[in-house]
Order: structure tokens, then C-alpha cells, then sequence
DNA sequence: GTAGTCTTTGCACACGTTTGCAAGAAAGGT
DNA sequence: ACCTTTCTTGCAAACGTGTGCAAAGACTAC
């Protein structure tokens, strides 16, 4: 009575094999005659396959697992919303594990690898190499995104931190800054490290610099003190998530942004274009990023000796109100 | 060479049948000398048993569907961290479904049962009667997480939101404001009809009331309305989402939020505590909503003919700047 | 030492599907 | 009419696991 309905019993009713109805659902070749009598025995009895049986046998689970954290940061859950939209127009979806903040996530990719995941996305999170092998050997393809691990051999999608850095340097000078300070992104993770170097590089001599590890009440911390010692006039923080805390700080010590001291951020998130933070900040294009992502995955767990791909994403730096910007900037 | 590790490999190792190292990893009995012969092999051919062969025959996938949409409120992605959280720690863990806006989630909820999941969460999404009585026919227990939906017999966990409502409304009160208006969250929906009734009934007339419909912009539209035809000395938002928006429109507007004009939300996310908004709310504690959801709908696993469960869950005010405190207000 | 009880173990079947294989049916060419 | 080719279809064997059943083994108590 209840409980599923099996292919068997579909199978009955339209008086033909089990694998009759297995090949009108799966896409295989059949009779216009057999189609049509099994669609309508399905429809009369509710039936739909079962997923999980079917990967059984093919070995293909059309699950993706996400290895997540950081989720308050608002660029996750936006990043996580397009990976799922774009997952789900194949046919996949994601089976989602939250990475306890410290904890090391390699516990959480075995479990993955218990649900027969077709593949792996880790967002803003490390793997070890010794997990890569692994999940390497049992054939399960990994892509990295927003953050990068070279000598892991793993795929990465990532905006273009470096030139991302770089054209905030350009954009401040321009702007006629010239006591300029950074905080940086964690410098562990290779976003965090990229942006920071490009930026360095084109940035000139910085009055400050300090690594705000992505965490907001920290880069808060450490702009209230940089205002305080080095009174910069203008701060790079590595992302928006931090950045409106610096902003915040920098306010409540009475500076005032975006005319004393200029902000600019990375990421893009929604609250940038909130009125009480119109944050200047360098676009990271989620949809694209998620896009390509799902794209590099899905092509390795078709062929997973494809070469480990490496694709970076440009985005636009959107100019808004904290940060001064230079006579006839485009 | 490459695949998994399969359950006979290990038997034929450790020297002994299929069946002992099944018992071994499902945890019935065996004796001493065999489990460690076989939690030996096991570890030397690095073998974990198939969560989804194992499914199969035990009807139990441990995997919970979620459906959600509506992401870039923060209270959604924290609540989905904080469900994910407490469903690991029992074994579980999340497949997501977004629902693409205005589309009907009913056919996610197809979807979810294809992947033979334990349970399904509905996290402010409303499911049609026909597919809550399928799954009740299915045997699969479905729990709305703040949302109501008092016809369908499906539980739900949902915070206190008329006594909330009503909370806000005497803050308001006492602080004494003369002219209070309000921007509802949805009607359609028994969160924002709640919290609604509840103020209405607690804070006597009101100078204006519109229906935000969750939706930012549309509250930011209609603060200002307000603003500008009402001049309400107080408004209470449906949920900080939409505050959020209200504020900065009515500070663009030139009013002076906490001073001339009170404003107060609901949810307590984390960017109300930041500075630039610093909003006065209603706190919806995310972690014990998700605690409850996550031991009712595992209570409902175990025993799906457990009659439904309908909990509130009460959240504290919390003071901040955005409203005019009365005075001696505890 | 023997009967009885309790624990451990292997066999074989089940879960719901896909798929190689071979046989049957239909279609097409002469 | 017959042979060949192409489709269609059912049978049966997988996929990797859990579990009822009965046999075997280990104890206990007399």
C-alpha cells in the first residue's frame, strides 16, 4: 500500500518486462507501442524511478557534494544559490556539508565519498593532498572554487585575484591616494594572498599593511588601529565581508569614509550597494563563476583524465560612494 | 585498481564472510576476535560501506531534502548552517533544492522523492496539498521551518511571531510613539500575517501600513512613501531584510533613523548588529529553530505516524539604536 | 559427560534498477 | 518466397549492501 512503486509493478500493469519500462525512463530505444503503454501505467500508479537504485548500477549518483563554511559571509550563500541553479539544469544536485570552522575537511570528504558523489566542489576551503590522491584514485573529480591550491593538481575556478588587486591599486592612485594601507584577505588562502600581491605590486609604497583572515571583527580591529597610527587615506580590504566592518570601525572613530578615507572591497556582494555602506569594490561574478564551475566538473566526471583545469574570471570594478574616485575615471 | 573498496574484498582478506564485516560496520553483534579482524582489513584497504547500497535495502537514505529559496536574506543561509549542523551530528545530511522564484516547488518535491530521501525541510516555502498528502502516503515525514500552513497537517517550527509582533508593539508604545505604522512582511504567508496581527492587536491605531512583501526594494519604497505622506514617528518592518532597505531609504529621505523615526525589525541576522544599521529586533534564535526542526522531523522518521507537531520557538527583543528606548526599559 | 542455552557465523535472498545477450518480429531487398 | 538486416523485447546477471534462518560453536549447570 504504501511505499514507492516499483518498476515491476508498472512493468505488470502495462503487461510488458521490467526492462521495457527501465528503457522508456532511462532514454534508451522502444516501441512507440511499449512508450506508450508504460508512460501511461506510470502515470496511473505515481511511478518515478529510483535514483538511488539507478546509481547503483551506472554508478553515477547525479550527486555533487559541497564542502562549505563561511557562510556569513554573504558571497557564499549567493555563490552556493548559483551553484545549485546550475547543477540542477543537468540533473544534479548537491548534497551539502558545513565544514566546522576549524575542524579539517578531509573527514567531511570521506563522508562524501560514502554517498557515491559524482564529484566534489570545496568553496573557500583546503583539501589534503592526501585526500586529493585519494578522491583522484576513486575516480571522483574535485574543483576548487574561489580559492586555489597549486601543487595539489586539482581543478580551481577563481575570479582574477591578481589583476582584480592590481586594478584597485591603479583605480587609488588615480584617485590621487597617497598614504595607502592594505588589509588582506587571509594569507594562507591563495585568494587572499593573489589579491594582496597584486595589489602590492601596482600600489606602490603602502603605509600599512595587516592580514584581517577574512574575519570581520578582526579587519574591524585593525582599521580602527591603522586610523588611529597610520591615518591612511585610503584602505584596501580583501573582501566586502570585512570591509563593512572596517568601514563601521572607521566611522565610530570618527572618520569620515569615503571623503577622509577612501574603502574598496572585493566581492561585490549585495550589501555593497546597501546605502549605508555603497561600497566601491571589485566585482567577483558569482553566476559566472558558479557556471564554470559546474561546467569543469561536469566535463571530468565524464572524462575524468581530462587535465585538471585552472580558469580564472575577470570582473569590473563597480565604483561606488567610499572611495573617492579621480577626475574622469571611465 | 581505481573504484571503491567493496564489502567482499575485506571479507575475503580478513578470512571471512560477506555478512560478518556487514554486522561489523552496521554495529549488531560480533565477536571481539572477528571485528578486529575485519576493522583491520578494512583500514588497510581503506573500505567504507556504500551509504547508498545500504539504502537500499534498508529503506533509509539518510538524506534530507531541503527546499529554500530566498537566500540573500541572511537569515536563510544561517538557518541552513545551523539545520545542516544538527543534522550532521545525527548522521544525516542536506540535498538542496532552490526553488527558482516564483516557480511552484511542488516539482521539487518530486525531485526529493526520485532521491528516496528520509525527510524533507521546507524553509519558507509553502507546499501544495496534493504533494504533502503524497508524501504522507509515501511515508515521508515533511517540516515547514518558519512558515505555517495550518491546513495541510504538516509540522512546522516557527518562532512565536504574534507574541513578537506584539512585543515590538509595546517597545513601541512605551517608548511613546504617537504615530506608528508598519510594513508587513508578506500576507500570503502565515510569518508575515503573524508578526502582523500580532502588532496590530498590541499597538493600537496606525498612521500607515503596507504590505513589504520580503521583498527589499519594495519596503525601501515604501518607507520613503511613508516618510513623506504619514510621517510615522515609528515603523516596524517585517523582518530586518526589509528593514534594512527602509532605513536607508528613509535616511536618504533626510530623516534621522533612532531620533526622528524609530525602526524596528525582525530575525536579529548578524548585519542588525553592525554599525551602520544597528537595529532594534526581534531575535528569531536560528539555532534553536533548527534544533527543533531537525528532533522533530527525526522523531517523525523513526515514527511517521506521530501526529504532527506545531512549535514556537521565543525570541528575546534586542535593543539597539534604530528605535527610541523608553525609559527604564529593562 | 550431557543436555540445554546463548552467541556467532555463513548461506542465500532481497532491495530497485540497468544492460549484455540472444531470440523473435518486422522491414527491406532480390 | 526467401534471405538479410535492423528493431524490439524478455531473460538473467549484475551493482553493494542488510538480514532471517539454521547450523555450528562456546558456555553453563547439573
Amino acid at each position: 500500500m504504501s511505499g514507492r512503486v516499483t518498476s515491476a509493478e508498472v512493468a505488470a500493469r502495462a503487461g510488458v518486462s521490467r526492462s521495457a519500462v527501465s528503457r522508456v525512463f532511462s532514454g534508451a530505444s522502444a516501441s512507440k507501442a511499449t512508450e506508450r503503454k508504460v508512460r501511461k501505467a506510470a502515470a496511473d500508479l505515481g511511478y518515478r524511478p529510483n535514483v538511488l537504485a539507478r546509481s547503483l548500477i551506472t554508478g553515477r549518483s547525479r550527486i555533487i557534494g559541497l564542502v562549505v563554511s563561511y557562510l556569513d559571509n554573504q558571497f557564499y550563500p549567493d555563490a552556493l544559490e548559483r551553484l545549485s541553479e546550475a547543477l540542477q539544469a543537468e540533473g544534479y544536485h548537491i548534497l551539502v556539508f558545513t565544514a566546522p570552522e576549524a575542524e579539517e575537511p578531509d573527514a567531511l570528504v570521506e563522508q562524501m565519498l560514502d554517498y557515491q558523489v559524482d564529484g566534489i566542489i570545496a568553496a573557500s576551503v583546503t583539501i589534503g593532498g592526501d585526500l586529493a590522491a585519494r578522491c583522484q584514485a576513486a575516480g571522483i573529480p574535485v574543483v576548487l572554487f574561489n580559492r586555489g591550491q597549486d601543487a595539489s593538481g586539482l581543478s580551481q575556478v577563481t575570479s582574477a585575484n591578481r589583476t582584480g588587486g592590481a586594478e584597485v591599486a591603479r583605480f587609488l592612485r588615480a584617485g590621487g591616494h597617497g598614504r595607502i594601507a592594505q588589509i588582506t584577505g587571509w594569507l594562507g588562502a591563495s585568494t587572499g594572498r593573489d589579491r594582496a600581491e597584486g595589489f602590492r605590486a601596482a600600489a606602490g609604497p603602502l603605509v600599512a599593511e595587516a592580514d584581517g583572515m577574512f574575519d570581520r571583527d578582526r579587519a574591524a580591529e585593525l582599521a580602527a588601529a591603522m586610523w588611529r597610527d597610520a591615518r591612511p587615506d585610503a584602505i584596501f580590504v580583501g573582501n566586502d565581508h570585512m570591509a563593512f566592518g572596517a568601514i563601521d570601525a572607521l566611522r565610530s572613530e570618527g572618520a569620515a569614509v569615503g571623503r577622509e578615507v577612501s574603502v574598496v572591497g572585493y566581492d561585490d556582494v549585495a550589501a555593497a550597494a546597501w546605502g549605508a555602506y555603497d561600497l566601491t569594490t571589485l566585482r567577483q561574478p558569482a553566476r559566472r563563476m558558479a557556471e564554470a564551475t559546474v561546467e569543469t566538473l561536469l566535463a571530468l566526471v565524464e572524462d575524468p583524465d581530462r587535465g585538471a583545469a585552472r580558469i580564472e574570471i575577470e570582473g569590473p570594478l563597480v565604483v561606488r560612494g567610499s572611495a573617492r574616485v579621480p577626475e574622469g575615471w571611465a
